[in-house]
DNA sequence: ACCGTTATCGCAACGAGTGGCATCAGCTGG
DNA sequence: CCAGCTGATGCCACTCGTTGCGATAACGGT
């Protein structure tokens, strides 16, 4: 993790930093640089791989217990509109962020045992099917919003071919 | 339209009715066949297309006022278990219903104008992701529960090259 | 440094959906 | 046909997330 310290306002310039000027980016669009925004981005900022918005609520209450749920929704939004991180639905349908420019990718869910792997737009398969759709429909889609659930290969061989559809 | 909009059928399908002697095949299960299982299952036989679950709570109550939603979504469970029905997560992660034994099918979301089309497994961009998936990894997708989010040609032409990154 | 504009905050109410638990009632066996 | 077993219901409280609204404070201009 090369981004952010975790201190005051938008300093730390890092190159690779995804929150550099993110105060004058806000205010370039009219919009303002919060002390409640800034916990949360300082919050993002230690951040890797997926949250949900409820985890990141509990995250901001441990620095500022007054922290309310609605700001940081409506902020993850404000951010989400910068292009600064993005959402997709789990496989339960709740919401996950992740932070940009980490690689865009979608994710495949196994429900049997409920493994998780993140899926680059560049596998094979993914790009394919992108690929596929374009093609076929001129449909652009979002691999950030991919989720695709089913049964993974060791779930498939633990199940046999039986038909045994537990319950 | 290509685009998903009926909501109503409403034609008892005789053979191979998913309905039919579903009472005995929940007693066959120890289950148990009441008043307020009958009711969502005459408002479910009578819907075609997605629902959400509050859709059908809500139409539920304008035949029975009483209709408590617990009660309606553990029934879902229930029917979801027997096979008679499956749901998915819509574009907004909010959980989507459809009756089977329609064809399995995945959704397809434009995210900009909202519009909906249904996603046969047969499609080739679809059977080609899937057998991909199956080859690469040998990850079995579950094309019921498929939501691929974007945009779709027609925006995408509308947008042209303008930065319309709107909202 | 001050001021006005207005984006944002905090709060409270709401909507969707879930889980616990006491009570009720479908079903089956006698 | 009745009684008991146990699955289901109804209700309540709770979680996650959203929305409306009055109050607050960040920001640009002077």
């Amino acid at each position: 993790m090369s981004a952010i310290g975790s201190t005051d306002a938008g300093q730390d310039p890092g190159p690779g930093g995804a929150w550099s000027g993110l105060p004058d980016r806000l205010r370039a669009r009219g919009l303002r640089w919060t002390p409640q925004r800034r916990l949360l981005v300082d919050v993002l900022s230690r951040t890797d791989g997926h949250v949900t918005g409820s985890e990141l609520v509990e995250r901001c209450r441990e620095v500022d217990a007054t922290t309310i749920p609605s700001t940081v929704y409506r902020t993850l939004d404000v951010l989400e509109e910068l292009g600064v991180l993005s959402h997709s639905h789990g496989a339960d349908g709740r919401e996950e962020f992740h932070v940009l420019p980490a690689s865009e990718h979608g994710h495949l869910y196994c429900r049997r045992c409920g493994g998780q792997w993140e899926l680059s737009g560049e596998e094979p398969p993914v790009a394919a099917a992108l690929a596929a759709f374009e093609l076929d429909r001129g449909f652009e889609i979002d691999v950030s919003h991919l989720t695709l659930v089913g049964r993974c290969s060791a779930c498939r061989a633990s199940d046999g071919s039986a038909a045994a559809t537990e319950h």
